[in-house]
DNA sequence: ATCCGCACGTCACCAAGGTCGCGAACCAAA
DNA sequence: TTTGGTTCGCGACCTTGGTGACGTGCGGAT
C-alpha cells in the first residue's frame, strides 16, 4: 500500500514529498479570504478588482498552486475529465481510435484519462462505476466484448453521457459513431470485381458482433451483383495471427480455390499476407488480398495491403462532438453517427491470373493446381 | 459543457440520468448513521455489529450504490489509483508496456488510467500536475519526451511515487526500470559477428536519449571487439518509418556497403525491411538486418525479423512491485531495475554472401554492385 | 450495589474548493 | 445629510465520505 500520512513526511528530513499548496494557503498569501481567491483562480467575472486579482495570481503562481481536481470535481458538477474505456488496447483499430481520443480531447477543452478492460466484462463494470462515480464527464467506449449484451442496461443506467465507438451493435442505448460497413464492403467487392474477380472468399469472424455483421454484408453484397458466393468460400476463424493463416489455408486448400480473398480485418488479412510468404503464395500474382481498417501496419507489409480505410481520427472528432454537443447527454434520442469508409488501392491486389491476357500465362487450373501443392 | 443539473434531471421524465445514491441516502435505507454505514462500507473490523453490517450491505445492494472516488480520495490518503503519462501510444513499445501496465495493475489492486502527453512538454506537466493533485497515488512514466531534461526538477517535485519506464536517462530523480542496452547490442553484434559479419552497420537516431545510448553503445561494442566501425557505417534518422527507408538508403548508397545492419528500433528495421523489398535487396541473403525492442508486428514482416526483446510485460511488472513495495515512494533512494534483454533469432539475418562457401558464388565486391544499382 | 471494560452507534469535524447572500465602503444624486 | 446603487470582499454553508472522541447500555467481576 502506497500511503503517505503527515506523520511520514514530516518524520522524514530528506526523501520526503512537498505537500501540495492549497487555495487557503495562496489565499493567505495574497491576504485575502479563500473566496476571493476561489472567484479569482476559478475565473468569476465581476467578483474581484484588478488590483486583487493579481495579488491572488502572483501568490498562486509563487506557491506553484495546483487546484485539486478530487475537491472541485466533489463540490461542482464536473471534473473536466472524459474517460475511455477501451475493450483491449492491443487491437490496432482501437488504439488507433484511443490515441486520437487522447490526443483531440485538449482541444475541446477536456483531459482525457484511458483504462482498457482487457476481456473481463466484470473488470469492464467496475470500470464503467469508476468513472461515472463523479470521475468523468463523460464516457467514451471503445471496441466491443464478447457476450456484453447483457450489459447494456447497466450501461444505460450508467447516469453519465456516453458514447460507443467501433462498436456493432444497431440499437445501442447509448450514444454511437458507427463505420458504415455495408459501403466498406461494397467498395472492396467492387474493386476486385473491376480487377475481374468472380469468385472472391472472406475471411472474418464470429466472435465481436462488429465484425460478424460484415461477412453478413459481404454475402448480401455479393447476392446484390449476382455473384456466388459458396459455403466454402466463406471461413470463420478467431480474430488473431493464427486465424488469418488458418484462414488462407482453409480456403485455399478446397478445390477451385477463390482468385481473391477479403478478410474482415487488417489483422487477418497481414496474417495472411505473412502465411503467403512462407508458403511462398505470390500476392497478388496468385491470389489478391483485400483487408479492413487500414491500421498504420497495413501499409508495411510486403506487398503493402489494398484495404478499406475506416475514418479513425473522424470517429475520435465526431464522438468529441457529440460530448460537447450534448448529444451524449440524453438517454432520450440514441443519436448516432454513421460515417463511410474509403478504399485504400495498394499492391496486394491485382487481376488474377489468365484474367486479362490470354498469353502464355498459366491457366487458372494449373495456378489452382501448383496452389494445392504449395499447401500441401 | 457538459453539465447534469438536478434541475435537468427533474424537469425531464425520460431521458435523465438517474442520480448516483449516497453513502447517506444507504444509511438512511438501513436505518443507521452515516457513519455507520462507512464503518461497515469501508470495511473497519470490530466497530458494527454483524446484524447491522448486514442491514447496510442489504441497502447498499438494494440502491446500487457505488462510493464516490472524489470523495474518498479527498477525505482519505488515497485513491486506488495508478496513473500512467506515456509519451506516444503509437510507438508499438510505449503501447506494450502501457498494455501490460493497465492489465497488470488490477493485480495489485489498484486501477490503472492512462493519459497520453502526446509530443508536448507543457501537455506533459499538466496531465502530471492532474496525476498529482491526489487523483492519483503514483505515476509511472512511459517513454521520454524530446527535451524533457529540463523538467526532471519538477518530476522530482512531484510530490507523488513516480517510476519512469523506458527512459534512457542515467540518474533520474525517481525510480526507474531501465534495459540493459549494453547488454542488448552486445548480443546482436555477437550474434552477426557468429554468422561471419566484419562490416556492421548501424542506423539510429539522436533525438530520444534512451536510442541515442544504443548507438554509443555500439560504437563501444565495436571497438571491444576489434571490429572497426568507419564514420559512414552509422547514419542517424528520424525514428519514423521513412527514417528507416532513408537510413537503409544512406547506408548501400556508399561504397563498400555493410552485409548487416542493426538498428536501434524495431520500427526502423521494420521500415528497413519493407524499403528492401520494395527495391529487390534480399533479406537475409544480401543484408542481414537486426531489431530493437521485438515488437508484435517484428515476426510480421517477411522475414521475420531478427531482434533484441526488450521485456515489456517485466518492465511492467516490476514498475509494479516498485509502486507496492514503496521503493518508488521515496525521493532519497533512486532505486533502479536493469532488466536483461534477449536475443531473438529469426530470418532477417544469415550469413553474408561468400563468407563460408566457396562455391560458386558471388563475390562479395560483386554482391556490392549489384546493390549500388539497385540503390540508383 | 458499584465499578470496569467492552461492544456498538453516533456526533461533530475534516478534507478542498465552489457559491449564496450579506454587508462594508464608496460615489452620485436628492 | 440621506438615500440608492454599485463594487468588492467575506462568512457560512454545501458536496461526499472517513475518523477521533464520546455516550450509552450491557455483562461480568468485585
Amino acid at each position: 500500500m502506497i500511503r503517505i500520512t503527515n506523520e511520514e513526511s514530516r518524520e522524514s528530513d530528506a526523501g520526503s514529498f512537498a505537500r501540495v499548496p492549497t487555495q487557503a494557503e495562496v489565499a493567505r498569501l495574497a491576504g485575502v479570504s479563500q473566496t476571493t481567491a476561489s472567484y479569482v483562480l476559478s475565473g468569476v467575472p465581476n467578483r474581484v478588482s484588478f488590483a486583487t486579482q493579481e495579488r491572488v495570481l502572483r501568490a498562486a503562481e509563487q506557491l506553484n498552486y495546483q487546484p485539486n481536481l478530487l475537491a472541485r470535481g466533489l463540490r461542482g458538477s464536473s471534473t473536466g475529465l472524459l474517460g475511455v474505456i477501451v475493450r483491449d488496447i492491443s487491437a490496432a483499430a482501437v488504439g488507433a481510435v484511443s490515441r486520437a481520443l487522447l490526443h483531440g480531447a485538449p482541444q475541446v477543452g477536456y483531459d482525457m484519462i484511458l483504462t482498457d478492460a482487457a476481456d473481463d466484462v466484470k473488470t469492464l463494470l467496475r470500470l464503467a462505476g469508476l468513472m461515472k462515480s463523479r470521475l468523468c464527464d463523460g464516457i467514451a467506449l471503445v471496441g466491443e466484448l464478447p457476450e456484453e449484451d447483457a450489459l447494456w442496461d447497466d450501461y444505460a443506467r450508467l447516469g453519465i453521457p456516453t458514447v460507443a465507438i467501433l462498436h456493432g451493435g444497431q440499437n445501442l442505448p447509448v450514444a454511437s459513431v458507427l463505420l458504415d460497413n455495408d459501403h466498406g464492403i461494397r467498395l472492396a467487392v467492387d474493386h476486385l470485381r473491376s480487377l475481374g474477380h468472380e469468385r472472391i472468399g472472406y475471411v472474418g469472424s464470429n466472435l465481436l458482433r462488429g465484425v460478424m455483421q460484415r461477412g453478413e454484408v459481404f454475402r448480401a453484397v455479393m447476392k446484390d451483383k449476382g455473384l456466388n458466393v459458396r459455403p466454402t468460400d466463406v471461413v470463420n476463424v478467431e480474430l488473431s495471427r493464427e486465424g488469418g493463416a488458418a484462414g488462407l489455408v482453409q480456403l485455399l486448400g478446397r478445390p477451385h480455390p477463390p482468385t481473391a480473398v477479403l478478410a474482415a480485418t487488417d489483422l487477418l488479412a497481414c496474417a495472411m499476407i505473412h502465411e503467403a510468404a512462407c508458403r511462398k503464395i505470390a500476392i497478388p500474382e496468385q491470389l489478391s488480398i483485400v483487408g479492413f481498417d487500414d491500421v498504420p501496419e497495413a501499409s508495411l507489409t510486403w506487398p503493402p495491403l489494398t484495404t478499406v480505410r475506416q475514418p479513425f481520427e473522424e470517429f475520435a472528432v465526431r464522438a468529441l462532438a457529440m460530448f460537447t454537443s450534448g448529444a451524449a447527454s440524453s438517454t432520450r434520442a440514441h443519436r448516432q453517427v454513421i460515417l463511410q469508409p474509403e478504399l485504400v488501392i495498394r499492391e496486394s491486389t491485382a487481376a488474377p491470373r489468365g484474367a486479362n491476357e490470354h498469353l502464355g500465362a498459366m491457366s487458372p487450373r494449373d495456378s489452382n493446381r501448383r496452389l494445392h501443392s504449395q499447401l500441401s
